[in-house]
DNA sequence: CCATATTTTTAGGTTAGCCTAAATTTTATT
DNA sequence: AATAAAATTTAGGCTAACCTAAAAATATGG
């Protein structure tokens, strides 16, 4: 079966916003997918035909497992561009979210499969995202919010969750990217700004960006 | 201005079957982009409108210098990837047409910079067609049709004009590749087929696939 | 140069994916 | 539990890009 960008962007919408477990509303899809709430039952009544999704009027919408797996296919396939942009390609992690958005949609098995190898199997992308396998499976790493994670403890930033332009830059400016190790000297009751010691640095970092920022202990 | 994949077909089409200095027909056109006479109108009409193209009724179609540029850089990006495809990726030179179709159409200027460079900069593409710079250029080589080619001289494949998979997987079959140094020993009047030697042996190329394949003198 | 064949255009229709406005259902509040 | 607010769906429309069938223009050949 071959699916439409826009099927496709569905359904991926539809698995990011019910990996908590919880069904996707109407609004929660129009706000994604930048489309008015009508335009979102019109097509969700048709992936529904197409065996993508569960869809109950009034209640939210979940994946099939067919639904799942082509959600997965795109993720793979997102986080493998964006691999290949970074250190590839040598483009900033700022811009690649958008051109991936456009790469994830090609269709092809092979490529998608000898670029994999070409980038010898990586397990992450380029915000610390775990890459789904040629199967669908993903390899979860154990991370904490940096909001929630101990004190004087040496810590490891392993994710971020945001793709937001300005966000990402404010990391490039504090030295904060992926694999960078830090840990926590002082939490400030007032703002919830944390200083954290980064290269014998201490660099501080507001509750916002914070929340942000997923770490895991090192070692 | 930012252009649809079904316009961006349009234009490209229109760019190679006017590459002769004629203009394109409706009917050329319905055959190249699998479509029929009337959806061509259609899309003349409003390509026209957009200062793509010069459209006179019955009488054909030429590209405008915006069309040729927005031609160009589509070109220019298909060749880039095919390129990136067969000598990075290894995916073989019958299949890499199709996926290029595809990601011609990913819009990003940095994109297409940086993968140029990450290439070195290549001049032609798998097939031996020329990839034009960034802008526009195109270093074109002179070459000629093999079947037009003198005998007994040093020659060099330097390009093929078909994208025909069971074309490209003779070529395969008979180690006729882009680069490959050839001489024609004997050119047959009944069928218009060639020997050619390659390697010290003696390889038939008949005239159908002779004509498809274009050389240079070498040195 | 007229009749026929071919090419192209026009007219009217379809589907996908969006929209607005109005109606309906669910949820929240008193 | 009644009503107000919010969320969702329905109904009816629009545009892009295709289609078929019929009409019109151009090209061909005796």
């Amino acid at each position: 079966m071959v699916y439409t960008i826009s099927e496709e962007n569905y359904v991926k919408a539809i698995f990011h916003l019910t990996e908590n477990g919880k069904s996707a509303s109407t609004n929660q899809l129009a706000e994604a997918l930048k489309a008015k709430p009508a335009s979102i039952t019109d097509m969700l009544k048709k992936l529904e035909l197409k065996n993508l999704l569960h869809y109950e009027k009034y209640y939210g919408v979940t994946l099939t497992d067919n639904g799942k797996q082509l959600a997965l296919s795109i993720i793979r396939k997102h986080r493998l561009w964006e691999y290949f942009l970074v250190n590839k390609l040598n483009i900033n992690w700022t811009e690649v979210h958008e051109i991936a958005e456009q790469l994830e949609h090609v269709k092809s098995h092979l490529l998608i499969e000898q670029l994999d190898k070409y980038l010898g199997y990586p397990d992450f992308d380029p915000h610390g995202d775990p890459i789904p396998d040629s199967k669908g499976n993903i390899k979860e790493q154990e991370k904490t919010r940096l909001t929630l994670a101990a004190k004087n403890t040496e810590l490891e930033i392993c994710s971020v969750n945001s793709r937001n332009a300005d966000f990402l830059e404010m990391l490039e400016m504090k030295k904060l990217q992926i694999g960078t190790c830090i840990s926590i000297i002082k939490q400030y009751s007032f703002d919830k700004s944390l200083d954290v010691k980064l290269n014998k640095k201490t660099v501080n970092i507001s509750e916002q960006l914070a929340k942000n920022i997923y770490v895991k202990i090192k070692g």
